[in-house]
DNA sequence: ATTGTTTGTTCCATAAATAGAGCATATAGA
DNA sequence: TCTATATGCTCTATTTATGGAACAAACAAT
């Protein structure tokens, strides 16, 4: 290691990818599943499933959210049919948005 | 792109990925801010921002919720006090449960 | 229509994640 | 208690993500 790296993560943050873990950790264990089993049906390693319920921020998203979903874990509490058109129909309201983002009105004028 | 690089993704966890970073996406535009100032707030580069609102499942969660959490998000549905509180018990229950899972019982003998 | 800004994309250098093996320990079940 | 095995951890090699700059195109606001 030759630089720290400062990576920020905010209490919240890491909070719920901790949670998301534990689930997945709990969903294994009630299946009483081991973890090399859950990895390989993952396709990822033993290790990488470690760090993905021990909470590793540094972990793809991925490989996070295809290992809780071969736990059993609804995402946005939604199954697969609702969750697809959620996701369409928000995707018609971006349509709507404005695409470009002009900064928020600057405070008020404090040069004079 | 010269190698296809088998990494598998289900259709409900890529889903998933893409209804966050649209989330994320809407969040930041209705509050009229630049890819820009949330990358910056959030500590990440703005080719990263992007990745993420696309829902490229090579980030990292760590990038993802945080950016999330700073565009206003409410992961698992709870406030940082309530998901604290979730996961101190999912901890909790995690110590009541077996740590090491032994394979679940195999099918019926079929060896006969 | 004009214009300054935002976005989308690419390329490259570097930092970081991941796989895989190996080993000690904990542990479930007999 | 005994023991096969699951877990937790460390190390290294390789793959991949990330930051940063640069550029064209799209866009909002005038």
């Amino acid at each position: 290691m030759s630089k720290p790296t400062t990576r920020t993560t905010s209490r919240y943050a890491a909070e719920a990818i901790t949670y998301l873990g534990r689930l997945i950790r709990e969903a294994r264990l009630v299946r009483k599943e081991t973890a090399e089993q859950l990895a390989e049906r993952a396709g990822i390693s033993r290790g990488l499933l470690q760090r993905i319920e021990r909470g590793d921020p540094g972990c793809s998203i991925g490989a996070v959210f295809e290992v809780a979903v071969l736990a059993g874990i609804r995402l946005f509490d939604l199954d697969r049919e609702r969750l697809a058109a959620n996701n369409e129909n928000l995707a018609r309201t971006l349509t709507l948005l404005p695409r470009a983002a002009r900064p928020a009105k600057r405070e008020v004028k404090d040069d004079f």
